[in-house]
RNA sequence: CGCGGGGUAGAGCAGCCCGGUAGCUCGUCAGGCUCAUAACCUGAAGGUCGUUGGUUCAAAUCCAACCCCCGCAACCA
């Protein structure tokens, strides 16, 4: 089951609107799973929305509207995100689909086969706003942290034993350490769990919109069970084939790093708990800050990503989300920045390099460059087997999440090619030695060919276009190409600019 | 003793996990090239890697203490 892939979003709250954060994580997605495509695995890469709870009542609410009507609309505002960011997403999971609630309901009853779940009554400060209860020590004044109002509830309420799982999962991160990224999270994680674990309260009485608590209509669902679960919906549980172990046994689950304690805790208690493995992997990323502030509603400072495409580009606002911070840090956005790396990365690097060499191919090419092995000078092996190699290095950090390195990798390799044209000068050639420019130029073209392949996870349009000029059939831009088509046949064209520059809008 | 992140050339960052001549981009200066989106290539100037100690043949990297900056109600990746 070695070549299955599964990777997944969190699945948004649908009382939001998509911003710069959602875009970030579904990309990150899309691109290693591009990049697993790419190199022969089997992906199903998996985003979608969480749709229960009490606020989205409410809002459905306020708008006079139907709450699964409410839901279908707000829902579209995430699946929409998928179109503008050209998003490779192969389901797009909604919890309040039959085959979800199904599966939810099918957990909660292994859970409760099992005997982890157990009915109790919760008395204690409840904040409605917050959708959660408060311990005596943070109330103050009346108010929960978050200001909200709280009032003293006793309701009756089923309990998960997430205390009974304590030492079963610190055993399970000191077998599995890679299973928390990165190495910080992993140690908060740890430290977390050590320190003692409380059963968690698993469901709503108050409330009606979610899932029904199986064998008790009168209670929903909170949410942990309840959103944790697409996961497994997704693959097809409670069905339990082939297909679905291939995929799991190889999950890897992308969250923002405000969720991990969910997803690193109490997610493995649950699944334990039902009797299936964990995901193999947790991978929290960083926050965006804009201008080096903390991106927040109140301070109206929230950056719209599909405002971003239209202002930049789509390749070139993945491709500056992917390069500007390394996965699992924090990172700063600013339109200088994106424009540094527009004019700097994409139109001088990367759009200029692939234009001088089409230019200099079909100048004096136009019908297409071969060359046969025996000709090869040093100079030329020296760039293209080192473009081969490439793909190593590539595929390490591809599997480290380490984005940011895999472009610095690439763009390494588009600069070698710069630096081959100008000792090759091929414009010399043309005028002393046609049978040696003919091997520079096939040399070049290959190595164009590479590159279009390695930037294609990040910036699919763009090496898209690349392989269109150099006329390579869709089905061979995969990485067994590398080192095998050589030769690339015209006719060539001078190419339209890849990446215009972008002026300081600003001044 | 609340928690976490960070302090590396003028600016923005990587390197730190797995110690071994301090690196990238932008900016500045001087050359080169003319195939290319005034792009590309070469070279130069510019840093006691927050401070102080420790371990070591060797520390930006490991350890300890300290100083400074940022985040830690909600919305929320």
């Amino acid at each position: 089951m070695k070549n299955h892939f599964y990777v997944t979003t969190p699945i948004y709250y649908v009382n939001d609107v998509p911003h710069i954060g959602h875009a970030y994580t579904s990309l990150a997605a899309d691109v290693i799973a591009r990049f697993k495509r790419m190199d022969g695995f089997q992906v199903k890469f998996l985003t979608g929305t969480d749709e229960h709870g009490q606020k989205i009542a409410r809002a459905a609410d306020r708008q006079k509207m139907p709450l699964q009507a409410f839901c279908d609309k707000v829902s579209q505002n995430f699946s929409n995100l998928s179109k503008v960011f050209n998003l490779s997403n192969d389901d797009f999971i909604r919890t309040t689909e039959p085959r979800h609630i199904a599966s939810a309901q099918a957990m909660w009853q292994r859970l409760e086969e099992s005997g982890n779940i157990y009915k109790g009554t919760y008395s204690g400060w409840y904040s409605t706003r917050d959708e959660a209860f408060v311990s005596d020590d943070e109330v103050e004044n009346g108010l929960a942290p978050s200001g909200a109002p709280v009032e003293w509830m006793k309701e009756t309420s089923y309990f998960f034993k997430l205390s009974a799982w304590q030492d079963k999962l610190l055993e399970f991160y000191e077998d599995n350490p890679n299973f928390i990224a990165p190495k910080s999270r992993r140690n908060e994680i740890i430290s977390f769990v050590k320190s003692e674990l409380r059963d968690l309260s698993i469901s709503r009485c108050s409330i009606s919109w979610g899932i029904p608590v199986p064998g008790d209509s009168k209670c929903v669902m909170y949410v942990w069970i309840d959103a944790l679960a697409n996961y497994l919906s997704a693959l097809g549980y409670p069905k339990i084939d082939e297909e679905f172990s291939a995929f799991w046994s190889q999950s890897l689950h992308l969250v923002g790093k405000d969720i991990i304690r969910f997803h690193a805790v109490y997610w493995p208690a649950f699944l334990m708990a039902a009797g299936l493995d964990p995901p193999k992997r947790i991978f929290a990323h960083g926050w965006w800050t804009n201008d080096g502030q903390k991106i927040s509603k109140s301070l109206g400072n929230v950056i719209d990503p599909c405002d971003l495409v239209n202002r930049y580009g789509l390749d070139q606002v993945r491709y500056f989300l992917m390069r500007n911070m390394p996965f699992g840090e924090d990172g700063n956005f600013s339109d200088a920045l994106i424009r540094g790396r527009i004019n700097h990365d994409l139109a001088n690097d990367l759009g200029n390099t692939v234009q001088r060499v089409l230019t200099l191919v079909s100048k004096f090419c136009p019908d297409g460059a071969a060359y046969n092995a025996s000709n090869l000078t040093t100079d030329d092996k020296a760039l293209v087997h080192a473009g081969y190699k490439y793909i190593d290095e590539i595929r390490h950090m591809m599997d480290e999440l380490s984005f940011e390195q895999a472009l610095r990798v690439i763009w390494g390799f588009i600069c070698d090619i710069n630096k081959y044209i100008d000792t090759q000068a091929p414009w010399v050639l043309a005028k002393t030695d046609t049978k040696r420019l003919e091997t520079v130029l096939a040399a070049l073209t290959e190595s164009v060919f590479l590159t279009a392949l390695y930037i294609r996870p990040f910036m699919p349009d763009t090496a898209d276009k690349i392989c269109n000029a150099l006329n390579v059939n869709s089905d061979l831009r995969l990485y067994n190409s590398i080192g095998v088509i050589k030769s690339f046949s015209g006719p060539f064209f001078k190419p339209e600019a890849l990446f215009p520059r972008v002026q300081d809008v600003t001044s």
